[in-house]
DNA sequence: TACGTTTCCGAAAACCTTTTATTTTGCTTC
DNA sequence: GAAGCAAAATAAAAGGTTTTCGGAAACGTA
């Protein structure tokens, strides 16, 4: 048997207690209409004393927002999805907005489901995170309440979608190698397929032109996202330039990978080949030898951004778009300036 | 604007275009009461032509059950309390149960605060994961549903938690390495202050004392859970036993770091020295060189139980003490048996 | 036909809050 | 003291569903 539950104190119990019709009890309680004070006062009063909390769901019947959202993953969620995910909850946790957690595992099927399921529970607003950078399929038309995506973009030029800005941050890590000295720069990433991969790549290229530098090795060595192809990629790199003397790496495991397999080939990090990693994922970057100087993408921040447009949009202030949001260089000893001795 | 939502169908709707009264389409609907095979079936026809959906909100407002949990993490979720979590969102979503997503971040504050918003919205039942084995704090007392602890056990004996049997999981690891043909075990594990390093070590030795061997070393090597620990770790052993033939490691960091500085002391894994983690952390355990055989915790598994009980327990079949899941030793080339050549 | 049993259906209450429309109160002014 | 008016309070409706209980219909029996 299910405990018996002690019946929730109602709006009626407050207002009886502070002597007043329930409609007076409710406009005081959420500062609407006209009240005196000194019955405001009373009815918080009877509230406080009888701990009365309002039942959202009668709430929500009658107002018809739910002051909840849904967090739908597209993709299985993982190394990227968290830190999203749990940025955006905390953006909404912290005010009075709850989250419904819906995992779709990368099948449509569940996501419409889910989507299903959410739209039936009235959610007042849809967060949508995915896996990787790559754009995915909207499900914004003809919902009726806003979405935004996180991480992932939809494919559709309205709607509004926040992702790193890799472009941008590929370039400010060569620049940062640029700025050490270095100038036989090469660049190993993951597959192609990947948008994540050419738009690093892309970044990387431009700022290498801009500041008249040649790629070492003439071409981006594109491959996988893994330690153990970066370890196969540092051979490439050295056979393609034996005077290489750093490489922007599209990943932390592709870097630590690198590292690795230069060291074991008799190159010093960074002395010979300073090495820059992407994600910052800290498990790796902290504890390669030497430590990884690695873009960050900020995850929680961006999706603490989305939470915060949606509950904008909610309140009727959209916005439209794909919002690039800033990386940031972590710096530590793998491409660091030289330190006095 | 939000778009103006068109208005929903209601069980209104659907009695009126079945020529029914409402009571009479929602015993239909829900299958309860007496009601003719033929009106049931005119009934469901109606609701499918009006694609009709229940308002969960007035739903749940007379019958007092939301289909809703809390998933409320006390640490700051991390590593090992996603896979637990999404084990139960997966076994509530499957169903019609949606989950509340709640992190508290470590903070008790937040908690509290977490606690009194999911008991507002009436949620039918609490799963707790944690981010360590480390028993915590109950927050079932005197609350008026049912809760599960997951992965961090409640330190009240009638709560019901569900933690990994890591002495068992343990003592198989060590079994196996016995069965390898292995006599000089040694144990690389994290801080003594882990229930989790402490346990591990408890079924590591007991399996050593049943099948009659010594601990290499003689003593456990208790530090840090880092891959750096492991490295260094790795002197410890070697030095304390030059003759050491395998190494059971408390983590799969600490395993990647033992090997790593293993080889760099001219020791083959596995010919010289088996090596064998824990947690299977994938990104790490299938990138060692050679890929690590590890201690799998289910962690999903557990989940997915934890929340399979809540279920029970909702519904008024609750359990209660700790429960330990099986772990599952996955084999690779860390410690193997000899391939046929 | 009268009557007792089942079987099925519907009116209305209940869940709890917000909001609208209406009434009451308190005050000012003539 | 009446009229007028603004401010404050209340009654009642609305929101969508489940559930209780009473009543009607159908059916069989005397």
């Amino acid at each position: 048997m299910p405990p018996e539950r002690p019946r929730a104190v109602t709006i009626n119990d407050v207002a009886a207690l502070a002597g007043v019709s329930i409609a007076t009890a409710s406009k005081a309680l959420n500062g609407r209409g006209q009240v005196r004070a000194e019955t405001r006062d009373r009815v918080f009063a009877a509230a406080r004393e009888l701990s009365f909390q309002p039942n959202p769901l009668a709430r929500s019947l009658v107002t018809g927002q739910t002051r909840t959202v849904g967090l739908l993953t597209s993709d299985s969620v993982g190394r990227f999805g968290i830190p999203v995910m749990l940025g955006a909850e905390d953006a909404f946790g912290s005010g009075e907005t709850a989250v419904l957690l819906c995992d779709a595992r990368g099948d449509a099927f569940r996501e419409q489901h889910y989507l299903r399921t959410l739209l039936a529970r009235r959610v007042d607003g849809l967060i949508v995170v995915g896996e990787s950078t790559d754009p995915r399929p909207s499900i914004s038309r003809d919902l009726p309440i806003p979405v935004v995506y996180a991480y992932a973009p939809s494919d559709h030029p309205e709607d509004v979608s926040f992702v790193p800005d890799d472009v941008a941050g590929s370039g400010d890590a060569v620049r940062h190698l640029i700025a050490l000295g270095r100038r036989r720069i090469a660049h190993v990433t993951g597959p192609t397929h990947y948008t994540a991969a050419r738009e690093r790549a892309e970044g990387a290229l431009a700022a290498l032109q801009t500041a008249g530098l040649p790629l070492s090795g003439d071409r981006v060595v594109y491959g996988a996202w893994s330690q153990r192809w970066g370890r196969h990629a540092a051979e490439i790199v050295l056979n393609a330039d034996p005077e290489v003397d750093a490489v922007f790496c599209g990943s932390d495991q592709i870097a630590a990978g690198l590292i690795e397999a230069a060291r074991e080939r008799g190159r010093r990090v960074p002395d010979d080949i300073a090495v820059v990693g992407y994600d910052n994922w800290e498990v790796l970057s902290e504890e390669t030898r030497p430590p990884l100087t690695t873009m960050d993408m900020n995850l929680e921040l961006l999706g603490r951004t989305a939470a915060q447009h949606l509950f904008a949009a909610i309140e009727g202030r959209a916005t439209s778009g794909i919002h690039r949001m800033p990386c940031r260089l972590v710096i530590r000893d793998s491409a660091a300036p030289p330190t006095i001795r």
